[in-house]
DNA sequence: ACCGTATGGAAGTGAAGATCGGCATCGCGA
DNA sequence: TCGCGATGCCGATCTTCACTTCCATACGGT
């Protein structure tokens, strides 16, 4: 005969306070997100990973797209945060290039990996998400993009372009480099600096030989 | 009472060869996915853009995926070969760093938006997508870093992580060109050219008064 | 001991991918 | 010109899956 389950069976982690038990949810929602994306998750794998059930969650928040907005908004503002702290950390020019790079790598080498969710995001076609994680890009490009025009004589657009391009440079090669994980986290932003700082024209060349 | 609707009452396209159904139904699910990402389109939606019902997409591919594949297959092929092409195009280093910048814009510009499928996908959790995805890059990284090597006389892997900051500058701010839309190509090659040539140090500074 | 709140098992709902059987059209040979 | 097999095509349906919710149960403070 088949014996009555209580709750006792089940393991059950103890009752949180309602703001302990959000924050727990919240963490696990991006555990899971980060591993297999939005798409991929599902509302079942979250409630398991953080040791509830299904209810729970939506008693925390009114849905799957409401979990997924608040850790986006989380790690944007980590983000910006990190960038203009950076951008005040010295009053040389070149310092400061290299300070906004290593905050991109900083946030890249997060241990809960934010970043997966704030330029890996398969949530884009969502204006909630797009617009949030461009306002995002766009506060970091604007606040290099201000420092470039103080630094040099580059008119706005021009500042803007090349702001871009830094942003770009620095998110994608910080990702590439946590993907290889064989080169010091020191050593990366040195490289990475000297290229935004000198360009390639100005890695000792070996010059070819003028017709 | 209600006459018998004919199948000439439907507004039906002409019967078509399968090779060019194929080809027809390819151009409408990248209009389709471009526009609202892979998740957010339905085979219905593509099947409709062809003007054909959804059962003919089902003979000519075994799925969705399989379509949205076939598409990530024939514009990353299109990138590296820009790309390759580009480097090939002079023997001088600057030159050729112009050159692959120009590919990435050229890339992007292009009126049918494929970028959205190789820079923008929404399908990054699937490992088929991701593998192809980052086979392209890996090519374009693997082309640009060996033409640093003979230039330069950096070692192996921080010439990988140079040509993958290119990659990605070239990548992110030709995508914000596009979106700003305001600045012409050429000036944009010009200035994102001369940040990767020069650094942000090469851009007549004016400089700050050391303490 | 009691009551309000937190919790879980299980069922409802709807959207979207995939499929089935039949109809229309085309090319070809008599 | 007519018949006929092959091919392209469609309406309607099936099935699966994940978000969401309902109701009975257990806990914890008073």
């Amino acid at each position: 005969m088949a014996r009555e389950f209580t709750a006792a069976d089940t393991t059950r982690g103890p009752r949180l306070p309602r703001l302990e038990r959000r924050a727990q949810l919240l963490e696990a929602a991006q555990s899971v997100f980060v591993d297999k994306g939005y798409h991929a998750s599902g509302m079942e794998d979250i409630a398991e990973r953080a040791g509830v059930s299904k209810p729970v969650l939506y008693q925390h928040f009114p849905g799957k797209l409401e979990l997924y907005l608040a850790l986006v908004d989380k790690h944007t503002a980590a983000l910006v945060e990190l960038v203009e702290a950076a951008l005040n950390e010295s009053d040389d020019h070149k310092d400061r290039t290299y300070a906004s790079i290593r905050a991109f790598f900083d946030f890249v080498a997060r241990e809960d990996e934010p970043f997966r969710i704030v330029f890996e995001s398969d949530l884009n076609e969502v204006a909630a998400v797009r617009e949030r994680i461009g306002w995002a890009t766009e506060a970091c490009v604007d606040a290099i993009s201000r420092r470039i025009m103080l630094d040099t004589e580059l008119p706005q657009p021009v500042a803007r372009l090349v702001a871009q391009g830094l942003v770009g440079m620095s998110q994608v090669s910080a990702r590439s480099w946590l993907r290889d994980g064989t080169i010091p986290l020191d050593l990366a932003v040195e490289i990475i600096g000297r290229l935004a700082w000198r360009g390639v024209g100005g890695q000792r060349a070996r010059f070819v030989a003028p017709a």
